[in-house]
DNA sequence: CTGAAAGCGCTAACAC
DNA sequence: GTGTTAGCGCTTTCAG
């Protein structure tokens, strides 16, 4: 099929290639009969906008960037699906980049988002990227963090917090005497794991205690797993938090492996909900986060911004829910 | 920061735009010093090529839109990294699209995808969608399927064979004497259930029976959970399979609430691997199907034909591997 | 209400 | 080697 432009769709139907705009972009100054000559043109030959065209014209493309670390899309799935639900009603496009552990290609990476010229950037990261976040704030486009909170001229963000979530938990933990606590780390999630030991920490502080059970994963084991069922062997908390729901069950079965009930002898919450705590037995104990949700209002801001909306609120907190499952006594 | 065109650049460097072009391009035809007095003006103005008007040029957006089911993250993770990892490569971007259930949308994410003048469309999808691919198809640029094999002219498909893997391991059962075997609907992916069914129902063939067990999950039931929990109370099976490992995760819940043990009561198979079916006890066997491989060889075969490079094979089957763990004898 | 023409930023002949 | 110029397809004043 030959590219068919505005250019043949004026001719077909003797008009102007400007009356042809006027119609593809619904302005009303156009009069009814010569409007319906177009559409009929239009549809004889199958014409469709050129959007990069229209992108050059307009200078804005219409579509936004959105970056999150490689391999996470088991729990960024919903994120992303609310992101697009948004998108798909104000009809942006999205482009997806993900960042590996090599921090070399994230230049690379920004450099091809800038290139791409977007309207804006959605960024879902662990870890806050200071230096790559004011290299993207020459550029003028709005930027909006999921999972982070912070903000600025052009950068809004939509967040659980996270540090609050623990705060509470780990508090209803001690208050029952429980002090025997322990977060597990998660090295895909570095920035969500300091929050975690804020909000713990502030919890023992508060009780004149001090937290200090952070279970480092050692380099050399290729997952929380196979470390953890040694590490079990010698050791058991009241409490096990772990981030992500493959640690939480790293947790789960490795304690079982060294005979520990759950939750009679140790309780274990994961923070990130995912549809697999309650798959596995016993079900693990979570935080109700409102992923898709935290998508679809990160999109939902970024249009604002996108039309120069005020945005009354540049830090969106979005709230959680404890969900006990068989995990917790 | 003011938009900084080519145009400024030449100015800075006191050439004319077309060797500013011939240097972000790489033409070997500009002289050392010039070329090093036009970089210097790139790096002082902070100059970044706009791909929207290059497009717009070349006719070509080095872009590629990828089109998945919604909410289908979790079992698409791998394919999408391998897809980006090689996009990377080759310097593409990638746009993403979802299908919703709602078949109404479909021609608006065509339209849209059109419109956007991507280079070519990668779709991965349970359903075979033949009225959009023709939809597509129209529309020159090159189409690679990813799960479905088929092509033709412009399409090409990278999958595996679950056909056949389904055959093997029925049949290896039916060896053995065990002819009670079942497999477990997936709404989510019909196309893909429609090939184990084959699979299954061949290997009944050949061995002069018929393959009857089909469970369906009726529409009212929230989720094969809550279904498969009554189902198991009066059945019981010698080998059940299922596809995706939430759906083999419900038979080894619903299958232990009626003390139905596993794998010597009943044995479980999911078809496609994930880390989770690792994660639940008992293990869950299943086939090891490269997903990463199958986006990273689509990737690699949409460059093939985008650059018109001899394609030697349209349809690519990548191997799996049955592996066995402890929901299995 | 419609048309003419300039311009969005860049590439690619074609000259020099 | 480097500059000139004509597009790429569309939007948008500005006239009429």
């Amino acid at each position: 099929m030959k590219r068919v432009t505005i250019y043949d769709v004026a001719n077909e139907a003797n008009v102007s290639l400007a009356t042809v705009s006027r119609v593809i972009n619904g302005l009303e100054i156009v009069r009814e009969d010569t409007r319906i000559r177009v559409n009929q043109a239009i549809e004889k030959l199958g014409y469709k906008p050129n959007a990069i065209a229209q992108g050059l014209a307009l200078q804005k493309t219409t579509s936004i960037a959105l970056l999150i670390p490689e391999a996470s899309f088991s729990y960024t799935g919903q994120i992303i699906n609310g992101l697009l639900d948004v998108a798909k009603i104000y009809k942006y496009n999205i482009t997806l980049h993900t960042t590996s552990e090599a921090i070399m290609q994230i230049g690379d990476i920004i450099e091809n988002i800038i290139k791409s010229r977007v309207d804006g950037v959605i960024i879902y990261n662990d870890k806050l990227m200071v230096d790559e976040l004011t290299a993207l704030t020459k550029y003028q486009f709005p930027i909006v963090l999921v999972g982070n909170q912070m903000s600025s001229a052009n950068i809004a963000s939509v967040y659980v917090n996270l540090q609050k979530a623990m705060y509470e938990l780990v508090s209803s933990y001690l208050e029952q005497g429980k002090t025997d606590i322990a977060i597990v780390q998660d090295r895909k999630n570095k920035y969500m794991v300091e929050q975690l030991i804020l909000g713990a920490s502030q919890a023992f502080e508060k009780k004149g205690l001090v937290f200090k059970n952070f279970i480092e994963i050692p380099r050399e084991y290729r997952s929380s797993y196979t470390y953890l069922k040694e590490y079990f062997k010698t050791h058991k908390h009241e409490l096990v938090i772990a981030h992500r729901d493959s640690q939480a069950m790293a947790v789960i079965n490795a304690a079982a492996e060294n005979d520990i009930k759950i939750p009679n002898e140790m309780e274990v919450v994961c923070v990130m909900d995912t549809k697999y705590n309650s798959m596995i037995r016993p079900q693990i104990s979570s935080f109700a986060i409102p992923s898709y949700d935290l998508g679809a209002v990160a999109m939902r801001v970024m249009t604002k911004m996108l039309n120069q909306n005020p945005v009354e609120e540049r830090e969106i907190e979005l709230s959680y829910l404890f969900t006990p499952r068989q995990s917790t006594k």
